[in-house]
DNA sequence: TTAGAATACGAATAATCATTCGCGTTCGGT
DNA sequence: ACCGAACGCGAATGATTATTCGTATTCTAA
């Protein structure tokens, strides 16, 4: 049974004078802390509140509760990642395959950084799948990978680049994920990055005209 | 930092007579139906005990703590992937192409089957990536899916096809796992599972001697 | 200077949970 | 039939948590 009405997600109070805003930051990068350094489980608005040098009913003067923290810093990374995405797999003037393979590289390399941080976000937030602005994230890295595929695949058909691009995205997500639990080494990370390269440039080779 | 001692997983007390094996067996369904329908968060002793018809004094008989149930529904998927893969990875009679995707189709499949339990299970259980249990878990699958990257690359290095041996099962659950989020048809699962087939074949047929 | 808006505070509230333990019941062997 | 062990029970305990709200403090504009 899926709630009905999905919780409040955005900020109660918009911050006006400059104190409040450098509370809000403050408690953003505390929330962050927390929850690289002591995980889902220990994720609370107390020790956020606490981390941030903040008393709990000042978070909540600007979040309307702690999923909303968590769906802020979510946002963060889903940015993050587009920003990636834009610059290095649409760089025009490189050749795909070596496109694809520095994407995948920084990709994986940004999730074994942060990998705490992503982790216990995975661990402590729903699944916003279906939120709006999930799907939004995904619909902005979406013209940039098709546009990537059709360079790299242009024989493909227009249905088959469509799910290349799926494909190619969620190999990307999936693996890196997987990857970052291991916490490998920074040598052994690209290793993981250029084997995932090759076997989406591999698939991507394979295609040919017809569904 | 870590845990100095992780917490006790094994059993509290062995079931002897026939009522207790019954008991423990009925608190075991339950505890699936709880992950399912409820979800990690709603996943509490008190629930899987009436979900069971049973007191919570009886569950703590058989389980020391709620992580063990977590930890005995893990190895519980373990062993039904670690079959699959025996039976079809290993089937040395058919084609290497056609085993991976037959053994790719049915990892997918029945991770869609059962998506709600284990997401569920993934949200509510740590890490167990360092777990004797999880090592061993991977480590018998170890050797049927090396020789079948010797079948499918018989000209690959020994390095590489370690490597690539890696490499498959953690496609195979990282993307396994992400598709099954999406919660898609069966047809739709058998499309992803013949693409990350597909881009495990290319990759593997790209392999040659050198590392 | 000052009123009122904005901000900050943190003890109090209400709820939920994991786990325990003392007691009554049932079983299996003799 | 009988006894000790195994089993089953569930109210009570102790701890943690998210969130609220009445009050105190600080800022800003006039």
């Amino acid at each position: 049974m899926p709630r009905s009405k999905r919780p409040a997600l955005a900020p109660r109070k918009q911050p006006v004078q400059a104190r409040s805003s450098e509370l809000v930051a403050s408690l953003l990068e505390a929330a962050v802390r927390v929850l690289s350094r002591e995980g889902a489980a220990r994720f609370t608005t107390i020790r956020v509140a606490e981390t941030a040098g903040v008393s709990v009913g000042s978070l909540y003067q600007y979040f309307p509760n702690k999923q909303a923290i968590l769906f802020r810093l979510q946002q963060d990374e889903w940015e993050k990642t587009g920003a990636a995405i834009d610059t290095l797999l649409g760089d025009t003037s490189r050749a795909p395959a070596e496109r694809l393979r520095a994407t995948m590289r920084a990709f994986f390399q940004s999730e074994c950084d942060e990998a705490p941080l992503r982790l216990a976000l995975d661990a402590a937030t729903p699944n916003y799948h279906d939120a709006p602005e999930s799907k939004a994230h995904r619909r902005r890295s979406r013209s940039v990978v098709r546009a990537f595929v059709a360079a790299a695949a242009p024989r493909a058909s227009p249905s088959q680049r469509r799910f290349a691009a799926d494909l190619l995205f969620m190999t990307m997500t999936a693996i890196g994920k997987q990857v970052s639990e291991r916490r490998p080494t920074e040598a052994e990370a690209r290793r993981w990055a250029d084997a995932t390269a090759a076997m989406v440039t591999g698939y991507l080779a394979q295609l040919s005209p017809g569904d």
